[in-house]
DNA sequence: GTGAATCGGACAAACGGTTTCCTAAGTTTT
DNA sequence: AAAACTTAGGAAACCGTTTGTCCGATTCAC
């Protein structure tokens, strides 16, 4: 073998940064060709392990790191997905982001993070971009659990909508179980002993709200109960909580459970209740929903919520997308199931 | 011209998705060779502008998107970084995030998301992926404004440490002017005229409570005053403020002034207060730091806060990196300033 | 010792664009 | 009308890797 230097000697380092050493380099410097040091270093082809060995030696002094680029331009895939989100990293796609990393991540896929800041426009954008790149796959990340249209038809790769499904049922769609999430609150709340229970909810515009009030009903008449009053709808803020305790205060001061649909709206009820001179969770008890450890256990008593599993949406969305890219879609809306995290409401 | 099929015919469709129009398919198109449609759509050559219009009619109809991976293996540049942060996508990631897709993506350029969970394995794990892919450039995103080890050495590409900076002064980082920060919150509290004024921090082990306690004495002393007692280091949290309030309250119940390392801290110290039956604001000011507006905008009063600039700090680690790579690099420890969010408190 | 089977590795095509070089017209000059 | 320029567009090289084909050299059977 002829000895080489051991540093690819030739080109242009210009700028101050180490030139990459390519497979070019590392077959120079174990004395095959490119064909050979890449079969050596893939494990294909018929060759002598102590060729095997001495490519491999050689990769590995010249830090060799193949080029995903050049071989996703042959292989047509690029083991890159693009997840767009319309929450500007917020509340809610945080986790979700973070569960489809999980996943996508055992399939040794990278995620090219989109911030569609909800503007259909920039959303069109990121699609495009994401095509030119060549993504495998296309994750899109809502905020609210209302039907959305669908980003695009016959577009060349898959894409799975999380959290806020696509309006089109052939797409595929993962959101959670918003009904679920309202019985398990319920449950909660009547196997401790509540009787008269009331609902403090967000927005009367939001899918979500309006569900959760209806299963909410539902769930009650499951156990022989009724909604103490109407189902309060305002706005997903502690200020509204705390409204709403007052209010509810004076027309039911019996209440003895409340069902909040979001911990902001929890947490600004149990400061209510507490400075309306009601013991917690004695009197009263309180469940709200989203885990969202920040305000729950900050929160006096910390708060028993239910966890609507979105990281555990994301990792599905990730499942998904992977398993529509390998030929195998499940077109249709998914849900993913929460759970309640008990603590001291 | 000989008319063309409008879709491109051959090749495998193989699962549902539509095939994708490569340049072949547009020069075919327009009836000219796959050199000059590339020329014709980059505007180079010399080309009469009828050929130029024909082919971009071409394109247009094919729904032509440019394979990017093809480019870059000529070109060597991808047009993608990587942004690596250590913070699960809390509350300091995000604004960096931002900040940072705003800044790249005028550039054109995309960024792949990669959580190392503070994990070094998983870091490395990702260093390397993120070079496999080619990408121009590295973020690394911290937690704390505490240094760190650099992410390793002599690499092919450019890093820009964001928030927490490198602990090597040649590689490039930007931080937040944390004394600067606290100059802010102090010099508003004296201006409305507070004058016994007290510190409650979190942990003496984070770098960014220390300095910000130093230089909260030294902008009092910049006034003339003394801080009451001395600072009060603890934890991030909101009970940490209310218990550090009941003492501070026992030894000092003349205080007049808090400045809180932190929202959190803020908003404990504000609760705490008003249930020891003080009127905010009028008997004592409170201001925190973050301006994050989920703590800040609930908390009664609403907390007069300093911002830290982190979406700034994120613009800044952007331009920073895209100037390293286009050869202009600016190591160093840059700082971003933050600024004065007042509200109620 | 000869032919067949096996083995190890070189060679070249391909992926999808961009760019450089070059040629065949058309246009102007003498 | 021939020489000298322009102009428009084609052919081919190139980027870095994978992979199928092919060929020379051993090894084996007879």
């Amino acid at each position: 073998m002829t000895s080489d230097t051991s540093v690819p000697e030739s080109g242009p380092p210009a700028n101050g940064l180490p030139r990459r050493a390519g497979i070019a380099d590392v077959a120079a410097r174990a004395g095959v060709s490119v064909g050979t040091a890449s079969k050596a270093l893939n494990g294909r082809g018929n060759l002598r392990e102590e060729t095997r060995a001495r490519v491999r030696a050689a990769a590995e002094e010249l830090e060799f790191a193949p080029s995903t680029v050049a071989r996703s331009l042959l292989t047509g895939r690029t083991f890159t997905v693009g997840i767009i989100t319309t929450d500007s990293y917020g509340r809610f796609s945080i986790p979700i982001m973070r569960g489809a990393e999980d996943a996508l991540g055992l399939g040794e896929m990278l995620a090219f993070l989109c911030d569609s800041r909800d503007d259909p426009i920039r959303e069109q954008h990121h699609i495009k971009r994401l095509l030119e790149r060549r993504v495998d796959g296309i994750i899109v990340a809502g905020r609210r659990t209302d039907a959305r249209q669908p980003v695009g038809r016959n577009l060349p790769v898959p894409v799975v909508y999380a959290l806020a499904p696509s309006a089109d049922e052939s797409d595929i769609s993962v959101t959670s179980d918003e009904p679920g999430a309202a019985r398990l609150a319920i449950d909660h709340l009547v196997r401790t002993g509540r009787r008269r229970i009331a609902h403090i909810t967000g927005p009367h515009s939001h899918a979500s709200s309006r569900v959760r009030a209806d299963s909410t009903v539902e769930a009650l008449r499951a156990h022989g109960l009724e909604l103490v009053g109407d189902p309060w709808f305002g706005s997903w803020s502690e200020a509204w909580g705390r409204f709403a305790v007052a209010q509810l205060l004076r027309s039911d001061p019996d209440v003895d459970g409340i069902f909040c649909g979001a911990d902001v709206i929890a947490r600004g009820a149990t400061d209510a209740l507490r400075e309306s001179g009601a013991s917690l969770p004695m009197q009263v008890g309180v469940v709200g929903v989203d885990n969202w450890v920040i305000s729950a256990e900050a929160a006096r008593p910390p708060l028993t919520t239910v966890d609507l599993g979105l990281q555990e949406l994301g990792r599905r969305a990730g499942e998904l997308l992977i398993a529509a890219i390998d030929g195998s879609p499940a077109p249709g809306l998914h849900t993913v199931p929460g759970h309640l995290v008990v603590r001291e409401s």
